[in-house]
DNA sequence: GGTGTACTCATTTTT
DNA sequence: TGAGTACACC
């Protein structure tokens, strides 16, 4: 396959690039993904082995993206993982260098918590001035900068920080208690034995001797130090990525790292790919107008040889509710014309904005999807079956160990559980140690001394077992445990807890097959650091719905972005204050923005209910930012009542008077659009809703001519006798069939043309 | 030891 | 508004 025939000239010199530092900066849009891979394939064809590249991302499936397009073209045995899977496999092999016991179980996010409470309650601090959520960002923060307890401590200067220095530290022992370690910990022990161990970090230079990290403005300050101890030799360092679309900085990622890389490397090469083959010249556009008004950047010429598209558009609406509906209206039209759902994407900001757009679209029987939902691996059921596989792997895992003491049910309840667990504080063992041992019967009573006795035997039984294959050690385990029976009693036979459960043992076998050699621990490790089971979804036939987050790498013909208001999208913490970083949050629009080929149309609501109360929301400041030539602005009118029959007004209808100022039902589609030159629109039914036509400077409207048949929603049929301008808005004077002539002001009405 | 109810407190999330 | 927690009660 050649590798270089429909590359562009920087791609090609991206991909040519063999020897020595490599900064690719890839717009969005701009085929980075092709360029890594093409340049994995190029290093081999040129003779450098497959094993000796390492390709680092950013999760887990992208990985597998990875390693999959680079075997489409012809190199295998490339590896490609994330920094965590890197760095926990290299605590296996390298484990007493580094003073860990391999067979450490990983401790995720709910975990930590649980870690950081426990740690809260043994600092036995004056109030309980910080959260366990507090706790764990600090610490997680420290850990990134490979900042230790001690070290922590060290630089404790005040008061507040020599507590947190205390709490770290009883975190610490905790997890080492445990034989654990958490997320940052699987980095910060690698950067910590790579500084320690020279020959080791040398070893690693030379096995991988071409690096290449996807995604470099997301890592951090661990993850920089990781990668550039591997690559301190050869210096066969690739980074790619975007600082315009450096959105995890809460999460401790450093923008500076990529653009300081010339600094790092003054012999680097700096290719910058520019063209988009993604989006429209109007998305791309309000997109690069937007972002400009970042400072902390390297400012891209963005270009695209795309032929000019649909304009951009902002709409407006009364609340939430409309903004849904129109979204979904907006979505079907986009359907009608012959988009398929899986092409249209809504974003937002806040998780709690899905909510009312999932309403809209069940309501309406459009099919969507939303991307979040609960990771696999974090369901109770999935979490309960690895708290056995973990505990038999590592019997000091007291986490495990109390998640499943009473499960399913054994009668170990609270009191029991805190009996236990002073016991085996006060000898320095763990908690399953302690409910083996028969002593107990002293401390909790016989029953309770048995009940525990005979759960710590079950675990014994089941590790003494062999640990693989995986899928037979599993099966034992629920068979052995009665999790599966238990199961079925709660769920019934086809439920949803069984069918993870078995999907659980499906993947299980699938591990089996594919790494013939591996174990129980290897299994573990690699489900820690797995967020969901990678089910390549394809097609799904529905419409999409994530966070602007999760947008990100992803691509849709058409994107709404909805919340598009001050303090949604530019987010704010309630207590006013310049809390938010005003740059990132313009990067997360920016990326939402950046995600669109064909269609991109941002809302906002003018009230909006936010967690109870009912505000009025300002317009974000970004659609002003991004305003321009390309971008259209719509206002929906507030849905309007329908006036009830009123027999008293006289007028012998069944309707009741109607009252011409009075606006008709209103479900969807009224426009009033702000064009430009001051001028107004009707938006003609039965056209596309995204070319309203302009009023003329006359005030006659070209769709709506005089004679011209049209229907009112609710005066039926009638004829235009005229069209004219009268202050803001554009009226119509049409003579209506049943009801004669009156008067519409063509902004409050959708009027259907007829033949 | 399990269940009901008052209370609090609100991003983003992969590893 | 609604999820998750703490605590009281049965």
């Amino acid at each position: 396959m050649d590798l270089l025939s429909d590359l562009n000239e920087p791609q090609r010199q991206a991909v040519m690039h063999m020897e020595g530092p490599l900064l690719v900066l890839a717009g969005a849009g701009s085929g980075k993904t092709r360029v890594i891979t093409r340049r994995v394939a190029h290093l081999i064809s040129q003779g450098v082995a497959p094993w000796q590249v390492l390709a680092i991302t950013f999760t887990n499936k992208a990985a597998h993206e990875m390693v999959d397009r680079i075997a489409n073209l012809g190199a295998r045995g490339v590896m490609a993982c994330t920094f965590h899977s890197l760095c926990a496999r290299l605590l296996r092999e390298f484990a007493e260098e580094a003073g860990v016991s391999p067979n450490y179980s990983i401790y995720d996010q709910a975990d930590q918590r649980r870690v950081a409470r426990l740690a809260l309650e043994q600092a036995k601090l004056p109030s309980g001035s910080l959260t366990a959520a507090q706790v764990l960002h600090t610490i997680s923060r420290a850990k990134m900068q490979l900042q230790t307890a001690a070290d922590f401590e060290q630089n404790a200067a005040t008061s507040p920080m020599r507590q947190m220095a205390k709490i770290y530290s009883e975190y610490e022992k905790l997890l080492g208690a445990a034989n654990a370690l958490d997320f940052d910990d699987l980095l910060l022990r690698v950067a910590q034995l790579m500084g320690r161990r020279p020959d080791i970090r040398r070893l690693l230079g030379e096995r991988y001797r071409f690096v290449l990290i996807d995604e470099y403005q997301d890592t951090n300050h661990a993850q920089y130090v990781i990668a550039h101890g591997i690559a301190l030799e050869h210096e066969n360092i690739c980074a790619t990525g975007d600082p315009d679309q450096s959105i995890y900085s809460w999460r401790g990622a450093r923008i500076d790292n990529i653009l300081e890389f010339e600094h790092d490397y003054t012999n680097a090469t700096v290719v910058r790919l520019e063209e988009n083959y993604r989006s429209t010249p109007q998305i791309l556009a309000a997109a690069d107008r937007l972002i400009s008004y970042n400072r902390l950047r390297k400012a891209k010429g963005l270009f695209t040889q795309r032929p000019s598209g649909a304009d951009v558009w902002v709409v407006c609406t009364h609340d939430e509710h409309a903004e849904a509906a129109e979204v979904v209206r907006r979505a079907r039209e986009l359907v009608a014309r012959g988009m398929r759902h899986d092409d249209i994407a809504v974003f937002y900001r806040l998780n709690s904005l899905s909510r009312v757009m999932e309403d809209a679209f069940r309501r309406t029987g459009v099919p969507y999807r939303i991307a979040r939902g609960v990771a696999f691996y974090n369901r109770k059921e999935i979490k309960d079956v690895l708290a056995y596989l973990k505990l038999m792997v590592n019997p000091r895992d007291d986490l495990a160990c109390e998640r499943i003491i009473n499960v399913p049910s054994r009668g170990i309840g609270s009191t029991t559980l805190a009996r236990l667990r002073d016991f085996a504080a006060g000898r320095g063992i763990g908690l399953l140690e302690a409910a083996s041992q028969g002593r107990m019967i002293g401390e909790l009573g016989k029953a309770a001394a048995n009940k525990v006795a005979a759960f710590a035997q079950l675990v014994k039984q089941l590790a003494e077992g062999p640990l693989a294959p995986v899928r037979t050690v599993l099966e034992s385990v629920l068979a052995a445990t009665g999790m599966e029976q238990e199961l079925r009693a709660i769920g019934g036979e086809e439920h949803e807890e069984l069918a993870n459960v078995a999907e659980l043992v499906t993947a299980a076998g699938e591990f089996d097959r594919e790494n013939p050699s591996a174990t129980l621990p290897d299994f573990l490790h690699l489900v820690s650091l797995v967020s969901d089971v990678d089910r390549f979804e394809g097609s799904t036939g529905a419409v999409t719905l994530m966070t602007l987050h999760a947008a990100k790498g992803l691509e849709f013909p058409a994107v709404f972005i909805v919340g598009c208001e001050e303090g949604i999208l530019p987010f704010r913490r309630m207590g006013e204050e310049e809390t938010c970083d005003r740059e990132e949050e313009r990067r997360l629009c920016f990326v939402g923005m950046t995600r669109a080929m064909d269609h991109l149309t941002l809302t906002r609501a003018r009230y909006r209910g936010l967690r109870g109360s009912r505000q009025r929301q300002a317009a974000s400041p970004f659609l002003a930012e991004l305003d321009g030539p390309q971008v259209r602005h719509v206002e929906l009118r507030p849905p309007v009542e329908v006036q009830p029959i009123r027999q008293e007004s006289g007028v012998d209808s069944e309707l009741g008077e109607l009252v011409e100022e009075t606006p008709p039902t209103f479900d969807e589609g009224f426009y009033d659009v702000k064009a430009p030159a001051a001028s107004v629109a009707a938006a003609p039914a039965g056209r596309d809703s995204d070319s309203a036509d302009v009023a003329q400077s006359d005030g006659s409207v070209p769709h709506l001519p005089p004679g011209r048949r049209v229907r009112h929603p609710m005066f039926g049929t009638g004829q235009i006798v005229s069209t004219g301008r009268s202050g803001a808005y554009t009226k119509a004077v049409i003579d209506f069939d049943q009801y004669g002539r009156k008067t519409i002001i063509l902004q409050f009405t959708r009027l259907e043309l007829l033949a």
